[in-house]
DNA sequence: GTCAGGCAATGGTCAGGCCAATTCGAGTTT
DNA sequence: AAACTCGAATTGGCCTGACCATTGCCTGAC
């Protein structure tokens, strides 16, 4: 005790809790991020990790359930089977942000509220650099658009098309941190907002929002698709909040 | 492989693998995500779990160690330990955000990009939206922004007060979603842009760059904040583009 | 050539134990 | 009476050593 609280006052470390589990799971992600062990590559089994790290099998086992949980490694069955590196994936993200909106209903708003300006300048940047294959892909999406049937039928496509365009347009602006962002953004959404009825005029409606967004990316009018996706966004806004 | 393909045809199960440790996760989960175990409420011990889920306290381990990592509980040593339900934070999301970053080496310029709009955006809306208590740790940073040294020697004062404004002025907008996120970006450029050196009228500015924004802030001028924001990161991304 | 059966490697689980940290209270000292 | 000491009791941390289930591969019979 004594020894414990002299320690502290004289500013020491405010102890050494170490487990060798943490120990060891801070090994493993490190070796993954510095790429020593690559993404698909298997680690080594279970056995022999005991022996590497000098500890139970019981231990090794929680450390990779630790990875596994974080969505690091994959681990499957048989003789070929054990811990294998696991390309991060921005689901990764979703799954957090979900797990968020599950506990705080009170994101839902917060989210509609982020997206308001994340997507408007996603549109605004992917308008002055979208590659041609994006552009193609664009032009295929407002195709799609022109031709979805009016009504309640073309709302399921409608809103397909919608989602994809929300997919397709930070990736047109080859930001990866946006990429990464909206991965997580729409993945929660598909789960939160999945019954938005539609409302009388929402298909006429959302068709327009779409094909003005896609036109103006495709004239590579960057303040006329921020603009576009301002007001599809907003009406958005006000559905979700209903 | 044709029995796979057959029965996916089909739409039958995709095979119904069921480890029990992951069985015990759901079941906790459950439990958490409904509220019948609450925040801050203990989980049975270890050893009351073996019996109540009927495995082994290794099985019981190992699901608490996955539930662990996810964020969901916090598990503490000694007599009065336990695993303890645990609010979801937003950081669970900063985490995996910054995970994904880690791995997929987001460029410095992608990061300094999406937080040219979503800075500027969080001073925006906290100047509209700070809390008494927000604004009062906003003051205390302006105050030591005032009085920093000048020249080399506050500019490990200044860098400090610099993160913690843009820690804490997206938690004044009250916006969930923004928090997490700028959590796992905060966390990622901590790591990324470690070594960056002092020009030589850096810190003069930095802390003129600081002044601005708070004050605006505080002055509930959102359009202005913005703005400051808006001037104080171009600059920071000129310098990392460097 | 094909097919069945066994072998080996791997993860999944179990049982039972000991250790370390932490709390709390009974007993002791001041 | 207050403070202190010390040891039970409880809990997580970890270990040993086993057995089972799944899966892939090889071998031998047909």
């Amino acid at each position: 005790m004594q020894d414990k609280r002299s320690a502290a006052a004289a500013g020491l470390l405010p102890v050494n809790r170490m487990r060798s589990v943490d120990d060891i799971v801070a090994q493993l992600r490190d070796a993954l991020s510095a790429g020593r062990i690559q993404p698909g590559e298997r680690l080594p089994s279970e056995r022999e990790l005991t022996e590497t790290f000098g500890v139970s099998r019981a231990t090794v086992r929680e450390a990779l359930r630790s990875l596994e949980a974080t969505g690091l490694v994959d681990i499957r069955l048989g003789a070929t089977g054990g811990a294998f590196a696991l390309t991060p994936d921005p689901s990764l993200m979703g799954e957090a942000l979900a797990t968020l909106l599950m506990f705080r209903r009170a994101s839902e708003r917060d989210l509609a509220e982020f997206r308001l300006t994340f997507e408007q300048e996603n549109a605004r940047l992917a308008a002055t650099r979208a590659s041609p294959e994006h552009r193609a892909q664009l032009a295929v999406l407002l195709r799609r658009a022109h031709d979805a049937a009016p009504g309640r039928k073309g709302w399921a496509e409608l809103e397909n098309i919608d989602f994809e365009v929300h997919q397709l347009l930070p990736r047109a602006t080859g930001n990866s941190v946006r990429i990464a962002i909206a991965h997580g953004i729409h993945d929660a959404v598909r789960r939160s907002f999945d019954r938005i009825e539609p409302q009388p005029d929402s298909p006429a409606t959302l068709r327009r929002d779409v094909v003005n967004v896609v036109t103006a990316v495709l004239a590579t009018d960057g303040a006329d698709a921020a603009k576009q996706m301002d007001r599809h966004m907003r009406r958005w806004v006000r559905r979700a909040s209903d």
